[in-house]
DNA sequence: TTGAAAGCGTTACCAT
DNA sequence: ATGGTAACGCTTTCAA
């Protein structure tokens, strides 16, 4: 493998030369900018990165950890992991792949050898230990989701409870009045993934500002859960004629029920899903739903992070104002 | 941050005895062993991952190529990666995450930079470019699928063909004589991933083996797609008493469609699905399968690596057999 | 605009 | 069983 130097003295420049033409830090005659790049080519030289990191106390390498539990949003998670590399690579990054079971010594480990320049982090919890552990260290990091105590931390996410309002009041305008919150699994809240409490929250809100009649439930996975919460549902709220639901994984098994049953949507009863778009896209009927903007996300969490690195500054709580697109689940309530 | 030196002093020994405790390759009195021990705690000291790779041309690093493009198979995909990090972890390896779409020049990119010890690499097409650029490598590498030509490079898969005969001789058992395949989506076959064909081909062996009336079908994507494939065996295999379903994203509509014609599964029509065991059982009757092992697969990836950097040998194509598990979509046909 | 040379933190070879 | 010390390949300060 062709070194620096095999470079440099190919192009009859000094190694320091060399290493400047490559990262533009002072200018360069056009002649020997020319030949150095020449030569570069001609050896197909390229560098070392070790040596570079250990040179320059940088490795040009995000860590992003993932939740390894294949709990309910495996395709969102692959979404945003992709949109992750992809983010990284228009800054000439690229990207370590951590699974959340390492937990926090996984994150001590490639921080403190040196692996990673920043870390993002997914499916922060409420009170996530590994947050202590962050801001410990001496790289940057970015959040995905919002902890009870961010403090000294970046985080980015959707707008939950913003979606949640939407979410109400696009159903207000078509004339709902009794909606029900068909919610994640007990478990998520329980692990207290903040996005749902926060949904919870603007729902609580605008259901309180529109003088709705609503109510909410978990759903737990699989058919039977869908079917209890159904039943749930029609026992505490009868004639209701609307459900937001915000749970990926009840909503296949739940418009499955709902046909079942004979209750046709959006005749009988109107849905909003809160969803990737490709999910919602992906159902019987295509579900007017707020998107959940994995890709937008992803694409945040790095370009904050590259300003934390550069040291620019940065909002320390960056929430995306959600987008809720009609489709073909929604219509006025039945006279 | 504490350096080598900083802990062979604190320890009263040479900075080479500590390397020595650490990787054990010379050996140390228990005595010494302790002291360092100790030293590296108190000072909190980690190599520094740079200067590592840089002495010894080793990372600990594996990239891992994913497809990017959100195809059928998002969820196998994911827990192939998440396969593949675990694995990799136990053999105090690192994974770095590329995406299929930089192609060629991603998997340059990171071997000739020497920010990789070995390459894994998913979704593998039948005349993939890839291939040639990774025999050029320095670094080995190991397929995930099986190219026309993996002439020097390690492969690992399931056993498709197998596949296709255990599930052809399962039904066969059952008494079942007319039998379709819905398969993959057309772009499969045309990007030649091989898996599609290997399939194929085991199940026309079987077919005629057995003397079985079968026929086959692409299944595009979405309802639509579905309805067309059953229309279509409808017409050409009239009175076809079970299905063989290679094509996840096809279950779903599928089963939905039968239902929604009063075909009933297992009673009127048997079905047996090739995929991940969780989907299989994510349906609303537990399907009978062949399970997709994708955690195998990947630990099988890595271990391979790991066997080609020390330099044992390998078999140059490994085929995992496949297993079907009986669960409630079979039954004997109807009289 | 360019060069020289001192690190960066390990490993591994050569000694003892 | 342990120590000394060249590498490893690059970046960056200091000089010119």
């Amino acid at each position: 493998m062709a070194t620096i130097n095999d470079v440099a003295r190919a192009a009859g420049v000094s190694p320091s030369t060399v290493s400047y033409v490559l990262s533009g830090r002072r200018p360069i005659s056009a002649q020997t900018r020319e030949r150095v790049q020449a030569a570069i080519a001609e050896l197909g030289f390229h560098p070392h990165a070790g040596a570079r990191a250990l040179a320059s106390s940088r490795t040009n390498v995000l860590a992003l950890v993932v939740p390894l539990r294949v709990d309910v949003n495996v395709p969102v998670i692959m979404q945003f992991a992709t949109a992750v590399v992809t983010a990284a690579r228009t800054h000439n990054h690229d990207v370590l792949l951590l699974t959340k079971d390492e937990g926090t010594a996984g994150l001590e480990r490639v921080a403190h050898s040196t692996m990673v320049d920043a870390l993002i982090v997914m499916d922060v919890e409420k009170d996530d230990l590994r947050i202590p552990a962050l801001r410990r260290l001496k790289q940057p990091s970015v959040l995905i989701g919002l902890p009870a105590d961010p403090d000294g931390i970046v985080c980015v996410d959707l707008d939950f409870a913003a979606a949640a309002r939407e979410t109400l009041r696009h159903l207000a305008g078509h004339g709902h009045r009794r909606i029900a919150l068909v919610g994640p699994s007990p478990a998520v809240y329980r692990r207290g993934t903040s996005y749902a409490e926060r949904f919870l929250a603007g729902f609580a809100e605008e259901s309180a500002e529109l003088g709705l009649e609503t109510m909410t439930h978990p759903c737990e996975p699989g058919h039977d859960g869908v079917r209890t919460c159904l039943a749930d549902i029609d026992a505490e709220l009868p004639g209701v004629t609307a459900l937001v639901v915000h749970n990926e994984e009840a909503l296949r098994p739940l418009l499955d029920q709902l046909r079942t049953a004979g209750r046709r949507v959006p005749a009988d009863v109107s849905v909003v899903a809160v969803c990737p778009r490709d999910v919602a896209l992906a159902m019987p009927i295509p579900l007017t739903s707020v998107d959940i903007p994995s890709h937008d996300v992803g694409g945040l969490a790095v370009e904050t992070a590259m300003k934390l690195l550069d040291g620019r500054s940065t909002e320390q709580i960056r929430l995306l104002p959600p987008t809720l697109v009609e489709r073909e689940s929604c219509a006025p309530p039945r006279e």
